[in-house]
DNA sequence: ACAAGCAGTTTTTTT
DNA sequence: AACTGCTTGT
């Protein structure tokens, strides 16, 4: 055997020889953290503990002391944050910290897949499929399955996505997932696991990969071929991961991998804001963090710098009630503050007009629209405080719900760019084609089958073979294809020309809202001009959504920094001076999905923690005793389960009060809307109060 | 045989 | 708003 040298390690540096002073900008636990010495590092951080300030400052210590930001690696979960965390590490040290690398891990593996692919088979210019892609494509599957087996009833193209995606999340076969999350379609084992191993093999003769592939490719590779590891994990000399709680088995498995080489791995998390557990996410992993890595810190971050003990009080209570028990107490030194207040609401055009007559109150006392949050479960629980904010020219953005890269007509114009970067990529051939007057599934099939049979010339057809009824239209787009491959145009130009083509098939296709859909292309190709190519664009879309806002605002209020109106799950890591948590009825948050399933119900609660820790200073929490629904009406709904029986003295309650102010004008003639019917006229509103 | 149009149902959360 | 299944039209 070889003899071995030991080299001692000297530490990474003294906190008193360095450029910013440590000592005084953070707390003895978060110090320990920042100046941590090499090797694994567990950073369990209660919520508002200063976690995001911790990992910033430990970003600049490790360059400050000599270590190469691009050797640093700080993986995330959205872009927002990495972003933020890296500008903010850079502020510190004289931008010194620009080129520390990271992002996403999805979005940190598409890189090394790009340079790296080739050596498990795949092409550098791959597409990715969003999850809508990836649906189509197992659609595609299906149908040719549906046609061979006679079976009437048959899970949907979503739920058959869900559930490949599901077990490849959880490393689980789809036997395993289907037996624990879906037994009812047990019957359908043997043909889901067919169209599972299709789907796989579809993406790779196409050149594809979903979100999934990202991780686990990128994990196969690295696994697989020690020298792309060794040099891939070469570069990291400092592997960082924020919100490690939420990480799913692949992305632990990504971290080891990624820190094999130097052993230098911090993560920072807290098990109770565990919020991604339907994507695969499992707790476990910084559980059992300190006994799959041996030797690890150890370290914990519990005083809150954010939220008024009232609120930690509240949060505390929700949080004890979950059967999983976090022994974790977070405590504050601002004593003095508002308790939180419930409010019952008639319905939720009370709920939306409450919320926002509090927003243009407390903007009044100097509190910024931007400091100010509303949260709520699911993207479209915020419609009617959206209608009411527009109205009264309150600007805000949504983070959550829809996507403008989600958008049919945006995702149809992406299509023509995809299929100049990948002509293997049968889903967006599939979509281009069918907008074409008299091309269904059918044609468009065939089609492609002669498209794949000559790879070569991907962009020329024979069209001999095809009905008169749509040839001219076939040869339309492939003239304006060939235009995109063969010149030197800019992305923008590209998008231009397809946008063009494509304006015409928007008016047959969507008649009715053709000009909302316009202006979303206009939007869209001012978007592009930040992109310097065609697979950056692609990527960068697929990978961080733009949020699909509605800005329709007062120019007067223009450039005041907005209001955000947000999912829990996008506000996470965020934090407002005040919260307004909507739409709080059982069946919503709890959701009703997690109805029977004792662990995703947990999960509920822990969303219902991670919303109240948002709020620093004020926190209203509301829902409507009334909902809406098309057909079966008006019913009642009930307060979330989990503000059942909280005691007074941590929530209080309050309702509105319906006001007539002694100076208004009287309510017109005419109602000027049907509701008008029902409510007095809007301008009352101004005085309700509760 | 295939596409288009209509009616009725269904919508979690994200990369 | 989007998806599915059904009917009608070419």
């Amino acid at each position: 055997m070889a003899r071995q040298f030991v080299l001692k390690r000297e530490p990474i540096q003294e906190v008193s020889r360095l450029s910013i002073d440590y000592r005084a900008a953070l707390n003895e636990q978060q110090l320990a953290a920042v100046t941590a010495d090499r090797g694994p590092v567990l950073v369990v951080a209660g919520a508002g503990t200063g976690k995001t300030r911790t990992l910033i400052y430990r970003v600049a210590y490790l360059v400050d002391s000599g270590v190469r930001p691009e050797e640093i690696v700080l993986l995330t979960f959205t872009r927002r944050s990495a972003r933020e965390m890296i500008a903010r590490a850079s502020a510190l040290l004289d931008g010194r910290c620009e080129n520390v690398r990271g992002g996403t891990f999805h979005s940190y593996c598409l890189e090394i897949l790009r340079r790296h692919g080739k050596r498990i088979g795949f092409p550098n210019n791959f597409t990715i499929l969003d999850s809508s892609d990836a649906a189509d494509v197992v659609d595609i599957l299906r149908l040719q399955i549906k046609s061979r087996i006679d079976k009437k009833r048959f899970p949907r193209k979503r739920t058959l996505q869900g559930i490949i995606s599901g077990a490849r999340n959880r490393d689980e076969t789809v036997q395993e997932y289907l037996e624990q999350r879906f037994p009812q379609f047990m019957e359908y084992l043997e043909i889901i696991s067919e169209i599972s191993a299709e789907y796989g093999r579809y993406k790779f003769n196409h050149g594809l990969m979903d979100y999934d592939d990202l991780l686990t490719q990128t994990l196969f590779l690295l696994s697989e071929h020690r020298d792309v590891r060794n040099i891939v994990a070469g570069m990291c000399k400092h592997v960082l991961v924020d919100e490690y709680q939420d990480t799913n088995r692949i992305q632990a498995g990504l971290v080891r991998m990624l820190s094999s080489v130097h052993g230098n791995l911090m993560v920072v998390g807290d098990d109770a804001q565990s919020i991604y557990r339907f994507r695969g996410a499992d707790f476990r992993n910084i559980l059992l963090f300190p006994k799959q890595m041996p030797d690890t810190t150890v370290l914990k971050l519990e005083q809150n710098y954010r939220s008024t003990q009232q609120i930690l009080d509240l949060a505390n209570h929700i949080i004890s009630r979950a059967r999983h028990k976090f022994d974790k107490k977070l405590f504050s030194d601002k004593t003095e503050g508002e308790l939180p207040t419930l409010i019952h609401a008639q319905d939720n055009r009370f709920e939306s007009r409450f919320v926002t007559q509090v927003i243009l109150e407390l903007r009044e006392e100097g509190v910024a629209l931007s400091d100010m949050a509303v949260l709520f479960r699911s993207g479209f629980n915020s419609y009617d405080l959206e209608v009411e904010l527009n109205r009264r020219g309150i600007p805000f953005v949504k983070y959550g719900g829809l996507k403008l890269s989600e958008a049919a007509h945006i995702k149809d114009v992406l299509a023509h760019l995809k299929v100049v970067e990948n002509p293997r990529d049968g889903v967006a051939w599939n979509r281009i084609l069918q907008l074409i007057e008299g091309i269904g599934p059918r044609t468009s099939q065939k089609i492609l089958e002669w498209i794949e049979a000559s790879p070569d010339e991907p962009f020329q057809i024979d069209e001999s073979r095809f009905s008169p009824m749509y040839v001219e239209k076939i040869r339309a787009l492939f003239v304006m294809l060939r235009s995109l491959v063969s010149t030197q145009l800019t992305v923008t130009d590209q998008v231009e020309v397809i946008v063009s083509y494509y304006e015409p098939l928007l008016k047959r296709i969507h008649f009715d809202d053709f000009l909302k859909r316009t202006q979303d292309l206009e939007h869209f190709v001012g978007l592009a001009e930040s992109f310097t190519d065609r697979a950056t664009l692609l990527s960068s879309l697929a990978l961080d959504p733009i949020e699909l806002t509605a800005v329709d605002v007062d120019p007067l209020t223009d450039d005041e920094p907005p209001l955000i109106l947000s999912t829990i799950h996008s506000a996470k890591g965020l934090e407002f001076n005040t919260v307004f948590l909507i739409h709080a009825l059982d069946g919503i948050l709890p959701s009703a999905y997690s109805a029977g399933d004792e662990d995703a119900e947990e999960e509920e609660l822990r969303l219902l923690y991670v919303a109240v820790t948002r709020a620093a200073e004020r926190l209203f929490i509301s829902y409507p005793a009334v909902q809406y629904r098309r057909f079966s009406g008006q019913y009642f709904a009930k307060q979330s389960r989990f503000l059942d029986a909280i005691p007074e003295k941590l929530l209080e309650s309050g309702s509105l009060v319906e006001q007539e102010s002694p100076f208004l004008a009287p309510e017109p003639e005419f109602p000027r809307l049907p509701e008008a019917n029902i409510r007095p006229d809007n301008a009352a509103a101004e005085t309700e109060s509760w």
